[in-house]
DNA sequence: TCACAATAGTTAAGTTACTTAATTAAGCGG
DNA sequence: CCGCTTAATTAAGTAACTTAACTATTGTGA
């Protein structure tokens, strides 16, 4: 298979799975009954890409959206359906009271690392079946494609 | 790096690349306009994954729908406007009247091509930086994610 | 051969996840 | 203190999907 079909598979490819990735699986919506939570939680990606930046402690609006890549009120109605759902809080920033600090409601932060475990494994179930170099070059072209696209 | 931060790293990278590809690019809306096509125009990555999807010859709409990921209605909508541009056109099945073929308008073929190249060109100038391995290891994960998000 | 189920496509209606523009509130430099 | 910038939110609109219902065919088995 010649460069140019392996580019045309990936230009396939890559949108199919950003639409499934869009979607809630089956098996996230048995957790969140699981978890106690209302039935009607929809847990799209922005949402999921939001728990797992706030797993290394707290964040403004403004850096989350950047993390997870969309405009600030974006991130706004990502974070008012968390807090909605009582997964995590917005409070003040000591220094500096135009920023919003976001952070998991403590008794959340087992429920939310559950829920963001499910998406891990779909891809931990892939990743495990690839060699160290092929994880690797996997993740390289990941993050060239993301450096492309923002140029 | 362990294989749980590439894992993580992933599970974010992923939806960026997502939502990257589906807003049109300023390169594209220039070719749009040196094509002589109307200003309003509007490719999304369905519409370019159409057009990739015919460019081995004419598919029924059911084909097409499957081979972007979408459902048929989204596939009938996604032609309608290719075809309100004049890029594609409908013509009957001959042994199955139920069914439409989808095939370019002659003339539009090479503008087609012009249009996809755009888009093929964005991931060539990454994969021209990999390595035959990792180019192939990279197409390998993502079939493997897709065929893993399809059980 | 004829009723009936299955298939292909479209239409209709609704939803979701975004976008940009405008607004509010706060910090910051002359 | 006044204007400029930045952070977040509100408001309004849009694009790309979804499911359900409908139409027009085609295959099927009593």
């Amino acid at each position: 298979m010649g460069r140019q079909e392996i580019v045309d598979e990936i230009l396939m490819l890559l949108p199919v799975l950003g639409r499934e990735l869009g979607r809630p699986s089956a098996g996230e919506l048995e957790e969140i009954v699981r978890c106690g939570l209302p039935v009607d939680v929809q847990l799209s990606t922005g949402h999921i890409q939001a728990l797992i930046a706030l797993s290394r402690g707290p964040r403004s609006v403004g850096e989350l959206a950047e993390a997870v890549g969309v405009s600030r009120p974006a991130m706004t109605q990502i974070l008012d359906r968390l807090e909605g759902h009582g997964m995590v809080r917005r409070r003040p920033h000591p220094g500096d009271r135009r920023v919003v600090l976001v952070e998991y409601v403590p008794v959340m932060r087992e429920v939310a690392a559950r829920l963001v475990n499910r998406r891990r494994a779909w891809i931990s179930r892939v990743v495990d079946r690839m060699s160290e170099e092929e994880a690797r070059a996997f993740l390289k072209g990941l993050k060239m494609l993301v450096a492309a696209s923002e140029e």
